[in-house]
DNA sequence: TGCGCTAGAGAACGATCGTTCTCTACGGTA
DNA sequence: TACCGTAGAGAACGATCGTTCTCTAGCGCA
């Protein structure tokens, strides 16, 4: 099937068009233009603009939970090294250039509760990153052999360190924010793990 | 001056229709009906779309920051009482009808690096917050008789927090990241002060 | 070679956008 | 009372949006 390149080539002129100027912003022809894929196998492939949308917001979230969790699972099996291994994964993310903040987030922002099939996409990638930090935890929990009792506060409050860094960097890409969120990660591990 | 009042209630339904929906999505017509000021009046006032953003996120800006401001300056002296109420302030804040986020986060997800007035005052609300955090953290050093060297990096550890709260609340409104926020910086403050 | 089906190119459609223009009605001044 | 300037109501304009339709050219198959 030639589909499937075409499908290919659409999410990623969908992708670099969407997430750096907006969804709204975008119209299907400027999608059609760098895509090279005629406007009638577009609609073919995906009948709305909604569902390109939803299938850009879908296929970014595959890859960028996958590409951390390789990297987190590449580091060192010591759980302080997969904590920094996840942050420093931020860190080079900030870095790329284009950087402009997390895709979901600004498509919650821009679309807000009125499109329910984003709204879903949205809370499910959050989920997952929320569910990766608790994998952390629960390897530093027991490695220390901590009680599990504040696990799932750490593990929480690990999830503000990193949306933090992540709304920070949007507004002034670079290292900064994750090598900060970094050092307050560990600071909070220490507390934690020592009480 | 009758323009005050047509202006004022220009920017009670730009700031409602435009943060609960998006700016792209809300039109000059619906801010033309839901204002009850002519559309003629409206372009005196502000002569396109993107002086009236402008005028509600300028405007948003200076009353939520000088809402947080007076909630920690009504607090007790003590620094940490301060930290407390700047926390119980964004509780309250994440808990009220209708709560999406921030503004200035959702309008530079939706505009981009496009829309350069938007940008040049996003940037600047978060300035702000920063230098309070920063006011925040200097009182704590001066009280502790700690010295100032990490004042600079607590401070953005802080920023980090409350970021992230914001991002995690704009998905799912509610007190407890407030919460999970200010036990976080607790325990940094503690770690900092302690060194 | 002739025929039917599909796909590509792009015009066209209706809706809606931001913005402007027209027309009418009214209020202040002589 | 007559007049003029302004303001309101809303139609109108050009652009652009998402989506569909038209037309033509090329391919597989008898």
């Amino acid at each position: 099937m030639e589909d499937d390149l075409a499908s290919t080539r659409l999410l990623d002129a969908a992708e670099r068009l969407f997430y750096a100027e907006g969804v709204q912003a975008v119209g299907m022809d400027r999608i059609r233009a760098e895509s090279g894929v005629p406007l009638k196998r577009l609609y073919r492939l995906y009948p709305a603009k909604a569902d390109l949308v939803a299938a850009y917001l879908d296929r970014r979230d595959v890859r960028w939970t996958a590409s951390l969790t390789a990297h987190v699972d590449a580091a060192p099996a010591d759980p302080r090294a997969r904590l920094a291994a996840a942050f420093d994964w931020l860190a080079a993310w900030f870095s790329e250039p284009g950087f402009r903040g997390c895709a979901f987030v600004n498509a919650f922002g821009e679309l807000g509760y009125a499109d329910a099939p984003v709204l879903a996409i949205v809370r499910r990638h959050k989920a997952a990153l929320r569910a990766l930090l608790g994998g952390l935890v629960d390897d530093l929990v027991r490695d220390a052999g901590a009680p599990p009792a504040r696990a799932e506060d750490l593990a929480d409050q690990l999830m503000l360190l990193v949306e933090g860094a992540i709304a920070v960097a949007a507004l002034r890409p670079g290292p900064a924010p994750a090598h900060n969120a970094h050092k307050a990660a560990d600071a909070l591990v220490d507390a934690a793990l020592s009480a």
